[in-house]
DNA sequence: CGGCTAAAGCCAATACCGTTGCGTTAGCAC
DNA sequence: GTGCTAACGCAACGGTATTGGCTTTAGCCG
């Protein structure tokens, strides 16, 4: 059988849909838990028949880990150049935690983990982060300073602020200054090998 | 008012119905998504009356908290001791990354992560590691070795691990070794100050 | 512009969850 | 053993999420 392709609709009332969708979204994880968070209500704020919802997604989690990580992947900073590697770091160190520490975007990120299942070879959230430190080592390998891997920069710098926000410990601009300053002392000493993982 | 002491019942059927409570949770947990672990689920399962769960938690997020704290702190892992700091992180690193590591722990740890909401001091997921980070860091200064504070091997080496599991990062044992090799180098320089965070 | 049909809307039926009131069982103290 | 009552089991209720059938709207293509 020559199964016909399925040509599909995006753009006018369907796109309008998909947008109001995703703002309700957005609006009610400002406002508070996920938990009474519902299709219905979902479609009741979004001014759309809760059918179209399930038709779409099925199920809550599905709905909320694709707006989760619409939300997480899109961010516009531009990485910090300050001159140093130190600078940078604790610049990027800042933003990130201020980004992720916002009661919003830390729901989106609990949900985003709540959803996921199994092992994927990258989290999307992560995607932009690898690129803004991948920028931040070049620019400093271009100055000739000694550089941390990405990866070294993802495990030392980021994900510990991802884990204190998940985990719901404090952190602040201190806790990340001293995170930059540890990768950085972790740059300056090739104790560890080549370590280019 | 003297109010009277509620005279609790702890033993014989009520430690029966919560132990098969328990149970089921992890039997459940260990199956599958716990998007459909609700309460009248893991009543059948346990063989339990689902009033009886709604009565003592009230809340599914509530009885998984506790079951996923419960089943999170009690590691009767001892701390590794290899006779060296290096050795010891390395070891530890690796039976952390086995304990988290299974498909049954990483749920547990995603829905501790789902119901946490605000924030709290200290996650109790990670009372445990505090205190064998420290006992770990007390035999090497005992052998006049530098050591990292307990807050760096959190950071450095926990984080991440709990980071990775949590996002899906697929992680092996030679990623635990690197975290825990760097987390020495960073304890063999003491750039970052004295850092007794 | 007009036809085709994907996608959204509407409505009713269903299923399941959470809740409550009351009777029954069985710890704990004496 | 006996009494008291905390904790469990049972059953019925109310509400809300979910599903299916059908109609209506409006993208996309010629």
């Amino acid at each position: 059988m020559t199964s016909v392709a399925p040509i599909r609709r995006t753009g006018g009332r369907s796109a309008r849909v998909l947008d109001a969708i995703y703002t309700a979204v957005g609006q009610l994880m400002g406002e508070g838990k996920p938990d009474k968070l519902t299709i219905p209500v979902v479609a009741e704020r979004a001014g759309v028949n809760p059918t179209s919802i399930y038709r779409r997604w099925g199920d809550i989690d599905e709905l909320l880990e694709e707006v989760a990580v619409a939300a997480l992947t899109q961010d516009g900073d531009r990485a910090p150049d300050t001159g140093s590697l130190g600078g940078d770091l604790q610049a990027w160190a800042r933003i990130v935690l201020e980004d992720i520490g916002t009661p919003k975007r830390t729901r989106y990120l609990r949900a985003m983990v709540a959803a996921r299942d199994g092992l994927a070879p990258d989290c999307p959230c992560l995607a932009q982060r690898r690129v803004m430190a991948a920028e931040l080592i070049e620019r400093s390998e271009a100055r000739g300073e000694r550089a941390p891997s990405v990866a070294q920069i993802i495990d030392h710098l980021v994900m510990p602020l991802y884990g204190r926000v998940l985990m719901g410990h404090p952190t602040d601009q201190a806790d990340a200054d001293r995170l930059a300053a540890d990768v950085l002392a972790l740059a300056g000493e090739g104790c560890s090998g080549p370590n280019d993982r």
